[in-house]
DNA sequence: GATTAACTGTACTGTACGGTTCAGTTTATG
DNA sequence: CATAAACTGAACCGTACAGTACAGTTAATC
């Protein structure tokens, strides 16, 4: 066997132009559904020719896949990670950050595109789910029971109370925002539900400073 | 001008013809998607020709909108009217109903669509919105605000806490259902997120009954 | 039973798109 | 500079589909 020996500038060239491709689709996948998006327009957009696309990646449908499987490993939700602070305040930003980041333009697409191409691919909507919500929800579980253990919070079964939390975050605005009902910038919106969410939250899981103190 | 004065039975026809294209269409536009139905397999469904199709809905997407108004109309989520129970299965039932309606397939499908081509009909898009969740948390609101007036439960803010533990049952069971990861039947799964939810709104709004009583 | 509204079935048009082919060009390699 | 890998651009094939046209049929009306 003779190594192949892939000379450095060819295979830079050569990955050049699958990122170029890659972003187009992106984009375009994003922005028009599966269906609606054609390679003659991903082509143009990356200033590439379909020869190319197929070359690279196969078929539509692979394409599809591999760009949905760049987005899952790039994407990375902002999460603050909490220092010394309050649990309110701690609170309120996890819920912020989940908030805004559901509802801007990007990941409201691409929620787009699992909803309605995932059943077709189980093992991506596994990978996205392990790799989004999942990973998320245990960020803040592990911060719920952190604090619990600290004292400064009572939470039971932090990992289900940290669903709880943040999916009842994503409610009317994320319903709004994904049907266009809602544009853009609705930061008073997430500010005044969050700092609902997270009043219910301590209502139940808060230990009240001085005045009353739960059995 | 003379009236058309339609007669009975030729009217009675036509409108039978419509409903079992609409019938048609719902099935395959939920199944399919807006794309990937066809008209020819729509017709075919219905034992209609498509020519009679385009005389009564003009276009596909007409079609489509039509459909779409048609399924708000008739939607009817079973919301328990709450008899003498107290609140926490009164909870249960209304959290339970709401989710097992969320998670079922009719209703899936059709929150895909709407999820895609909602931004293309902002009309529908709030014609859904007000009879579907603003509905539904309305009731569940005054619900809320009843049993506060009537000294069972201490619910400041009814609207804006109905949202709040209708949304945070809207969690993972809802992802991984939409995504195709999690298959029915999930009545388990529903009962013990439903259980949390309750046991969380009720730690938050409940007047826990003779111990340790809130200021 | 003649008239007519509504419908079926089929064939057709035009177009858009997935995928392929290929001749010619760019670009790195030795 | 000759070679070869990778790419472009454009033409092309087959198919699927929205929408139209129409000839013939069903069925209600009077």
């Amino acid at each position: 066997m003779t190594a192949p020996e892939k000379p450095a500038k060819k295979r830079a060239r050569r990955e050049s132009r699958i990122e170029a491709i890659q972003a187009a689709a992106e984009a375009v996948f994003l922005e028009r559904g599966y269906e609606a998006t054609s390679l003659d327009a991903v082509a143009r957009r990356a200033n590439a020719s379909k020869a190319t696309i197929y070359a690279h990646f196969g078929s539509k449908l692979g394409l599809f896949e591999a760009i949905i499987q760049n987005v899952i490993a790039q994407v990375q939700v902002p999460l603050q990670a909490p220092g010394s602070v309050p649990a309110a305040e701690a609170l309120a930003r996890f819920g912020a950050g989940f908030i805004t980041f559901m509802t801007s333009p990007g990941p409201l697409a691409f929620y787009r595109l699992l909803v309605t191409k995932g059943t077709d691919m189980p093992e991506l909507a596994q990978l996205w789910f392990t790799n989004g919500p999942r990973r998320i929800i245990g960020i803040v579980g592990a911060y719920l029971e952190d604090r619990t253990r600290a004292g400064e919070l009572d939470v039971p079964e932090p990992e289900l109370a940290a669903e709880l939390f943040l999916m009842s975050l994503r409610g009317t605005i994320h319903l709004q925002a994904l049907t266009g009902l809602l544009k853009p910038p609705f930061d008073e919106l997430i500010a005044a539900k969050v700092r609902a969410a997270v009043t219910m939250f301590l209502r139940a899981y808060g230990k009240p400073p001085a005045r009353s103190p739960r059995p």
